[in-house]
DNA sequence: AAATTTCCTTACTTAGTAGTAAGTAAGTAT
DNA sequence: ATACTTACTTACTACTAAGTAAGGAAATTT
């Protein structure tokens, strides 16, 4: 019994934006395929078309998703100190290590060249969103950098994850740390 | 005239390799096929085969010649200073960047799950290897930072590149000129 | 109650993928 | 001259991918 129409239209197509989103942090956009998708959710592939029309469509579904998310964070921390913000946005690299997964820009990044222009044009987006992001908290803030260091931080905080999954956990840890140590 | 029997085979081995590198670099292992390579040399994908059975084979085939690529740096820089191997290493991703490529473990790592067996492994001895390196020389100089720095900046400059993809060559001179500044 | 919309399935096409098996022309060794 | 190897091509299998078109059951609207 739903509340209203379109409510399990909505569920099924945000359980495959969940999905297809996981996916991609895990095994990355190419690498993974509508079935993989349908078999968890016990549909059948061509279901995921009647929602997502393309693969490309599906992709930029989930890079929109993400600046939402990203913008939405913004958001929510914008009355903690720009020490804590920074910290926090540390905290979503910890968390996808716990998940096995890395960030959408780690994972994207390396394939743009591979990816439909829809997505490029988003991938483009949420860079220069978080760039900006971590720029203005550098300004805001008294840290041992100033807002030039921002790629830095963002270069440093998406491979620490990607090396981690190559060479584990202490790696992961040690950028942090040093990350942290130069910064605060 | 062939000085000695296989070199025609070696020669042809050698291209497919190479241009096998570039696209890993460029598009990623997931994304290229034999196709790919067999149109540039002009000869039939199943020609490909005859040099490496498997997809993997091609795979390893390439991390381990980068393996011995970065063996024999190592060899050949280890009269200079540790600032020079350093700023020598840091070279190696201009060059990167200027073909249009991103370095190995940059495109590897991120796919690390969706590879085969035996390209991981090559790829774990290749990070290992690196990271080693860098801790060495971070020992054998006076850096502003010890060994334990190392990963990050593996780190950086592997996503300067990655970044400089998506974001152009700004980001890439920045990340590098702040690594500098943090570090010589 | 009838008509319409929603959300899927079935069955399919098209286009690619890695990989294989058989054959062949040219060169090499005996 | 014969046997064998090298370096491929041709033609194929088996599979997987994204995507499509038609249809149908169930819910919702009229």
């Amino acid at each position: 019994m739903r509340p209203n129409p379109g409510d399990a239209h909505l569920d099924t197509r945000t359980k495959i934006l969940s999905l297809a989103d996981d996916l991609v942090r895990k095994k990355g956009f190419n690498a993974f395929s509508y079935k993989d998708i349908s078999d968890s959710l016990a549909i059948k592939p061509a279901a995921i078309h009647y929602y997502f029309p393309t693969k490309e469509d599906l992709g930029v579904a989930i890079l929109r998703q993400e600046i939402e998310r990203f913008e939405r964070n913004g958001e929510r921390w914008q009355h903690e100190s720009p020490v804590t913000q920074l910290q926090n946005l540390i905290g979503l690299f910890r968390v996808y290590w716990d998940r096995g997964q890395i960030c959408l820009m780690g994972s994207l990044c390396p394939d743009k060249n591979t990816l439909p222009e829809k997505m490029q044009v988003q991938l483009e987006k949420l860079c220069g969103l978080i760039l900006d992001w971590v720029a203005d908290i550098l300004e805001q803030g008294t840290f041992k950098q100033g807002k030039e260091f921002a790629p830095v931080i963002m270069a440093t905080l998406m491979s620490s994850v990607i090396l981690a999954r190559v060479q584990g956990a202490g790696v992961f840890n040690t950028i942090i740390a040093q990350l942290q140590k130069d910064l605060i």
